[in-house]
DNA sequence: AGAGTCAATGATATGTTGTATCATTTTTTT
DNA sequence: AAAAAAATGATACAACATATCATTGACTCT
C-alpha cells in the first residue's frame, strides 16, 4: 500500500485526470499526488498527514497552505470529501464508477478513520428530515457524517 | 439576558447546586459562573468564548484551561454537553426537569449555534443503526448531532 | 489550631487544524 | 516574446485543544 501504488488506485487516478480533461481543470502533478495519497491510504487524512505524506512517498514537502487549496480544488471536483466531523479527507469512493450517485453519507471510524460511503435509504432520510423540521430546524446538508467504530477495531 | 440572570438561569443553577451536593461534587464559584454562562446565552459557546464572558461579566479573566477542565467537570455531570461538530460546549437543556432523559441527539444552527435537544423516535435509530450494521460499522454513540439551520437562521 | 492531604485552579508551552495575504513560479493565450 | 491567468510557495496568525508543573484553597485528623 505504501511502496507501490495498488491497481485500483492508479486505475483511479487516471480516470480523475480524463474527468479533468473533461471538464477543462487540471489534474496537475501535486493535485494528483495528493489524491494518491489518499486512495493509497484508503482511509481519512488530514492535510497535514497529507504533507507528510507527500514527503516521505516523493520527497519534497508540500505546503499546508497547497494541500488544503489541493483539497478544495479536488472537493470541488467530487474526487475528495471533506469530513467535518473527522476533520481529514477521504478519496470519493466512486471515482471508478462512470454513473452518477446519490447524495453520500459517511460513517467515520474513529479510531482508525476508515470511511465508508453509504447510501442511507430515502424513506429514512425521509423521517428524519422531518423529525429535524418537526424542531423547527431544517438539515444544512443531506451528506451526513456519523462517528462510528469500523469491524476491526470493534471486535 | 445579560445584565441580569434570568428567572429560569438561576433556577436551572439552584438544581445544579443540589445535584452536585447529592453526588458528593462540588459547583464551585467558577464552574458555577461557566455554567452561567452557558445557560445565559442560551447557545453553544466555544471554551474560549466563555473566558470573553467571564472577563465581561465578572471582570477576570479565567485562563481557558481551567474552563476546559470546568466544562469537563460540568460534562460529567450532565450538566453541560459538548458538540463535537461545533466544537463548543451547550447546556444540558434539562437541568431543571428531575426525571431522567432519553439520550439526546443535538440539532445545531450552523449560523447562529442555537442548539434544540431533541429525542429521535426509536424506530428511526433503530433503523439507522440498522443500516449501519450493515456497512459493518457501529455508531461510536446515539448521542448524534446533526449541522442544521434554524428558522431564524432560515428565512 | 496546625500539619498534612487532596481538590481546584493558574501559568506556560505546545500541538493541530485552518485561513489570510502577498510573492513567486508555471502555464496558457495572444 | 509579452501579457494574463492559474498554480504554488512563504509567512503570519487565528481558533481550539492538551500536557505539565506550580500554586492556591478546602477538608481532615490529631
Amino acid at each position: 500500500m505504501t511502496d507501490h501504488i495498488a491497481q485500483t488506485t492508479s486505475k483511479a487516478l487516471e480516470q480523475a485526470e480524463t474527468l479533468c480533461n473533461t471538464r477543462g481543470t487540471r489534474l496537475t502533478e501535486k493535485r494528483r499526488q495528493v489524491l494518491m495519497g489518499l486512495l493509497d491510504s484508503q482511509k481519512a487524512l488530514s492535510a497535514y498527514e497529507l504533507t507528510d505524506y507527500c514527503r516521505d512517498r516523493f520527497g519534497y514537502q508540500l505546503p499546508a497552505m497547497s494541500v488544503y487549496r489541493i483539497l478544495e480544488f479536488l472537493e470541488g471536483e467530487t474526487l475528495v470529501h471533506r469530513l467535518d466531523l473527522a476533520k481529514k479527507y477521504v478519496a470519493c469512493s466512486h471515482i471508478l464508477c462512470d454513473h452518477q450517485h446519490e447524495l453520500p453519507q459517511f460513517l467515520i471510524c474513529k479510531q482508525c478513520y476508515h470511511v465508508q460511503e453509504i447510501s442511507i435509504q430515502k424513506s429514512l432520510m425521509n423521517s428524519l428530515n422531518q423529525t429535524v423540521l418537526n424542531a423547527d430546524f431544517r438539515l444544512a446538508s443531506q451528506q451526513l457524517e456519523f462517528d462510528c467504530v469500523c469491524s476491526d477495531c470493534f471486535d
